[in-house]
DNA sequence: GCGACAG
DNA sequence: ATCTTGTCGC
């Protein structure tokens, strides 16, 4: 997949600095759907392991259409700066391109746990990795960076605008009846229209849609088979 | 100055 | 995110 060296997020301490790229980086975002028929979709996320120390990234390829894995990869690096909020893409990115480069396939299209544009400066972890691979990306996270948002229907399928300064950020979706929504916003290269549809289309029992789903048990390790019981 | 705050 | 068993609800 292709990269620019010059946009790989480094950490060295300065949170100005990491602001003031964002800002820069967030005016490469596209918002108009420019993605091909889907054949292969990824999805991605992060864990952690030894207390945190080490940084554990899944990427997860699937066939679009029968939602099966086509390949799994797990990518660890040591952990390079601690969680802060609107700095997520500077702590998680590295691993998680590392394990992007290790799927030898370019996706279509690709799942990021966390929010696209749903950000206070426009570049949460899904559009910064967008703009970083020039990939079609669309970010869907299970909590509220910034914004608000009226109430929402019960059902499956209902969604009702994220606002943030008088603008719409993202969908508030309700992927299944009575469970907690998903935030859904775009990413890169997909449209505020469109990113709530796919992600609905990705949603089959579960609250988050596959590419999201399995790449979230790989990197937290819940892959592993039970022992007994159901 | 006081909270809020993706994962 | 992670530490963690069983348990209440759809």
């Amino acid at each position: 997949m292709p990269l620019s060296p010059d946009l790989i997020p480094a950490w060295d301490g300065n949170v100005a600095k990491a602001r003031q790229l964002q800002l820069e980086l967030a005016t490469k975002v596209r918002l108009e759907d420019d993605f091909p028929p889907l054949r292969h979709v990824a999805g991605v996320d992060v864990g952690f392991e030894d207390g945190g120390a080490v940084t554990r990234a899944a990427a997860v390829l699937l066939d679009a259409k029968t939602l099966l894995p086509v390949k799994e990869i797990v990518a660890r690096r040591p952990t390079c700066m601690p969680y802060i909020p609107g700095l997520l893409s500077f702590r998680e990115l590295p691993t998680v391109l590392q394990a992007l480069q290790a799927l030898a396939g370019v996706p279509d299209l690709i799942f990021v746990d966390g929010h696209g544009i749903a950000h206070p400066r426009g570049l949460g972890i899904a559009a910064h990795l967008g703009v970083v691979t020039g990939l079609p990306t669309i970010g869907v996270a299970k909590s509220i960076l910034v914004g608000t948002h009226g109430e929402l229907g019960p059902s499956r399928g209902e969604r009702v605008p994220l606002r943030y300064r008088d603008k719409v950020i993202a969908s508030v979706l309700r992927s299944k009846d009575k469970i907690r929504p998903l935030i859904v916003s775009p990413g890169h290269r997909v449209s505020m229209e469109s990113a709530p549809e796919l992600v609905l289309s990705f949603c089959t029992k579960y609250r988050l849609p596959e590419p999201t789903r399995l790449a979230d048990r790989l990197a937290s390790r819940r892959d592993r088979v039970r022992e007994q019981g159901t």
